[in-house]
DNA sequence: GCCGGGCGTCGCAATACTGTGGCATAACAC
DNA sequence: GTGTTATGCCACAGTATTGCGACGCCCGGC
């Protein structure tokens, strides 16, 4: 797989690191240091991916988030220096797609990255996988194996949106856009109370979730590791 | 193999590309570039199989596959421009067969049209299966091994509807079009009365169906197993 | 005209699903 | 350690969905 992407940090030395571990790693990587000039690179770019530093000077990165996403559907990942987790989630909730935590471990990196350029994450397929669990879009079903799991109509709508970013992490505020069509403030504990019952039935030690995980102070996350 | 194919896109550019593709493959394409006139540009054209773009002016895709699927049961492939998988589970949801990101590879392309028309050559099925059922279409006739089963014409076309597309969930509203021609709303408990004489006939136990499973808070399906 | 099968509509009861409050527990900050 | 917040989880009630019986209409056969 090779990809072209976009790292707009203005720590230069995080910067050349990061360059050094993508063409390592096969990838083409481009370089903007100045939030202002973010839109600009991109566009002079056109890159498949972008990983975006939270914190720039110029221009804040959540902007530049919005401005790519205004015209893009690229995949975005934000770098945030601290866990300050509303910064990730106004991140999130301006069109980023992922975020990692600075310091992180290249690898990490590097997977976030592959799972956001794989082809079509849905893919060629009407039923997506997500941990051990077969999806039947069409078919409203769901399997371990051959065992059927019945879920109501919410939960599977639930899952379904979860599973179609895996590794993506997801607001309560999105859950309750996406999933219930709520466009405006709700009760946010009512996805924690769905999330429990879809768990209920889907996990096979509801303590230790590996198909919904959630992120503290952030909200949940589907994924096939922990 | 040869195929009638209804391309459905309003970027003329690219539908272009397409038709080429399509001949040199060896296809009959015919185009549409208004969600509004899709339909009637199905009706003229009876294709095999039809590609339809997700985003049009006039109709919107999804509204155009509910359409036509209301009336056929011909493979639709939908194109997508966006990342945005919501709408590509809408669109499986309304009875899309698949679904193809752009910008796609030709190839890609053709092998997903290839492997769409490959197992149903678009109603020379003359028997099919459902459960232990047997339907002799063109018979209008239903068999449980040698046992003749009778059912009304409006019952043994509900069911033909739910066996063409076995795991597919069907709502009330798409079997009222698709079954009784209602293109209107219309009171959809109609339909669960004719599924339950229907079951009354086919399911030998009644309480437990086999053949026709309601899944709640969505619809009907049919399937080869309990 | 009479009859009977097929079809559409209505009402009701059983049930499944969903939203909300309350409280216990776990994670985090200090 | 304490205090605070976030999350998990139970219980309850309102609502929506569904199965199912009853009834009336239409229409072709006699």
């Amino acid at each position: 797989m090779t990809g072209r992407i976009l790292v707009v940090d203005d720590d230069t030395a995080l910067a050349e690191m990061i360059g050094i571990v993508l063409r390592t790693e096969g990838f083409e990587p481009f370089f903007c240091a100045d939030g202002a000039k973010a839109l600009e690179a991109f566009q002079n770019s056109r890159p498949d991916l972008v990983l975006l530093d939270l914190m720039l000077p110029g221009k804040d990165g959540i902007e530049v988030c919005a401005e790519i996403r205004a015209e893009s559907g690229v995949p975005i990942i934000m770098l945030t220096a601290k866990s300050d987790t509303t910064d990730v989630v106004r991140g999130l909730e301006s069109g980023a797609d992922d975020y990692v935590v600075k310091p992180f471990n290249p690898k990490e990196l590097v997977a976030r990255i592959r799972t956001r350029l794989r082809p079509t994450p849905a893919g060629s397929a009407e039923v997506l996988q997500v941990g051990d669990l077969q999806l039947d879009v069409a078919g409203h079903e769901v399997k371990r194996g051959e065992a059927k799991i019945n879920l109501t109509p919410l939960e599977f709508e639930l899952l379904l949106a979860l599973a179609l970013k895996p590794q993506q992490v997801f607001t309560r505020e999105m859950l309750l856009e996406q999933v219930w069509g709520y466009h405006y403030k709700a009760d946010t504990r009512l996805v924690n109370v769905h999330v429990q019952r879809l768990r209920a039935k889907v996990e096979e030690d509801p303590d230790n979730p590996r198909i919904v995980m959630t992120v503290r102070g952030v909200g949940y996350r589907a994924g096939s590791h922990g």
